[in-house]
RNA sequence: GGUCCGUUCGUCUAGGGGUUAGGACACGUCCCUUUCACGGAUGAAACACGGGUUCGAUUCCCGUACGGACUACCA
């Protein structure tokens, strides 16, 4: 019996969404195109102490950037609405009653401040505290407190938590579809607090009474959630779910680019590079790079993104956002951990912004410039950068008269046969008039031919007259774009200022 | 410390009992070219270690080492 896929995307407004959030998306949003199934978006936003404002926008606005796109949830509505766990709390309260009424789950009342001195005491000992089987008996709740005194605890106002009765012996085996089994002893899980005492459900709750409620086919999360999916398990046992619960994946983790450990925010500005799909503004006005932003396009993102813990099996680099739909699976995904190397997002940027027509990128960079001119601009320039706004400042630095010139290439190329051969050059450009690329190279030759001096004795410290660099682009069509009156110009210039 | 997960070139990875261990990025060299870039060619570069199993292990098993994640009334 299959029924059809569901997958759902579930972060935190805590801030800007980080590249490896972006990850989980895509891979969650592939496979649900890829078996024709629905992509949800569900904010879980149980701790109000870390919302964060604009976050969910920020979401939705990179998701939306990016090409994946939300079938049901946030932003689009759905049958199982709200999608926000924070208008949720009701039906988490509704389920933690209910494990409460079965005895597979008490109330607590130990302040954390006594449990703080409980893992001292217990680390002064060398060993680590657990809220578990083997110490409940001695805290504070209701299985050690009579019904009587509880009643009248949670009367009286007083705080209290919800946590799972986890059993003292018992052997939890998980399959995980990119890492297989996976066996934990439950004696080793401690009873993690399902309702705070703030009246919202931890993580941990929500996020099986969602999967569930939402009818969640398969679970595709970072692999920071593989120690507490045996928890989960237990969960989903507990309420008598066990036999529809979703599959699980969890996802290899992105690494910082050099050293250990996960991929952060301070890598980025180590490494100068983004780690948040779109700029993101503080709240205190500081600001956080986003790739959008750097001029990454989309579709480098998206292709760089999917083969950082997965590949297709062919010799194939470039994918587009539906050739990844059809040739993604699951098994393919790795198990270790990807460094983050923003070389290769570069490589991707630049075979992307290279595919992309003069006339498109001359109307999005260089929407100041003439059309016809902007396209020869863009011919110029576009399989020379990596970035598209690079086109514009090139642009901008070729319109504009050298203001220095290259001075290793002066010292020892501005030579009498430079001179003259330039000289005779800019005499001839002023009959020229098809100031053609073409026109201007037989120009040129012609000249050189007749002082009898060979082409590559002036080329460079030509360029350098009217560029003022000693390397760039193809010469010809430069001049051709910078227009016979600023050519001739420009030489003069130069010719009588070196 | 405990629990769990992992380990093929510098990086992303393919492969999988017998291979010249393949590709891509980055790097070197050469070619193309008016230079640079693009492109093309080419080179250097890897199975963490130790035991098994086996005729044969990089591949399977067990250890060790190393790395990582988790260990909150955060997700």
């Amino acid at each position: 019996m299959s029924q059809p896929t569901r997958v759902r995307f579930a972060p935190s407004p805590t801030g800007a969404l980080h590249i490896g959030g972006v990850r989980t998306a895509l891979y969650n949003y592939l496979l649900a195109k890829k078996l024709g199934g629905t992509m949800l978006l569900r904010i879980e936003d149980t701790d109000q102490t870390r919302f964060v404002e604009g976050a969910e926008n920020y979401i939705i606005e990179a998701l939306n950037w990016l090409g994946i796109t939300i079938d049901e949830g946030i932003g689009v509505g759905g049958p199982h609405a709200p999608y926000r766990q924070s208008e949720r709390k009701d039906i988490y309260k509704k389920y933690a009653q209910q494990l409460i009424d079965e005895d597979k789950a008490y109330y607590a009342f130990d302040t954390s401040e006594e449990l703080d001195a409980m893992r001292q005491a217990f680390e002064a000992q060398g060993s680590a505290f657990q809220y578990s089987a083997a110490t409940r008996t001695r805290l504070k709740n209701s299985l050690t407190l009579s019904a009587e005194e509880t009643k009248a605890k949670i009367e009286a106002g007083e705080p209290y938590v919800i946590r799972l009765k986890v059993p003292a012996k018992e052997e939890i085996r998980l399959k995980d579809l990119i890492r297989d089994w996976v066996h934990v002893h439950s004696s080793t899980i401690d009873d993690k607090v399902l309702m705070k005492s703030d009246g919202m459900p931890t993580y941990h709750l929500a996020n099986v009474v969602d999967d569930h409620l939402m009818e969640i086919t398969h679970v595709i999360r970072g692999e920071e959630w593989l120690p507490s999916a045996p928890l989960h398990v237990l969960l989903y046992r507990a309420l008598g779910w066990e036999s529809t619960m979703p599959q699980f994946a969890h996802l290899p983790l992105l690494l910082k680019p050099e050293g250990n450990g996960k991929l952060s925010k301070r890598d980025a500005d180590l490494g100068g590079f983004p780690v948040f799909p779109l700029e993101w503004k503080n709240p205190d006005g500081s600001t956080a790079k986003g790739f959008r932003e750097e001029g990454y396009l989309k579709e480098a993102v998206t292709n760089f993104l999917a083969f950082l813990g997965w590949n297709p099996g062919t010799e194939q680099e470039m994918f587009s956002m539906q050739e990844l739909v059809d040739a993604f699976t699951l098994e393919r995904i790795n198990k270790a951990g990807a460094k983050f190397d923003i070389n290769k997002a570069k490589w991707f940027n630049q075979q992307y912004l290279k595919l992309r027509s003069d006339e498109e990128l001359a109307r999005e960079y260089l929407s100041d410039i003439d059309v016809e001119k902007a396209v020869k601009i863009v011919h110029l320039f576009k399989e020379r950068v990596t970035f598209p706004q690079e086109i514009a400042s090139e642009a901008k630095a070729l319109l504009q008269a050298p203001s220095s010139y290259d001075e290793a290439v002066v010292a020892s190329k501005w030579n009498d046969d430079a001179k003259r051969g330039i000289a005779a050059f800019k005499e001839a450009l002023v009959g020229l008039d098809n100031f053609v690329a073409d026109e201007i190279k037989h120009t040129l030759s012609a000249e050189l031919e007749k002082l009898s001096i060979k082409m590559g004795k002036v080329m460079q410290m030509l360029r350098v007259t009217i560029t003022g660099l000693g390397a760039g682009p193809d010469l010809m069509l430069s001049m051709e774009i910078m227009g016979k009156e600023e050519v001739i110009a420009r030489l003069e210039k130069a010719l009588t200022t070196l």
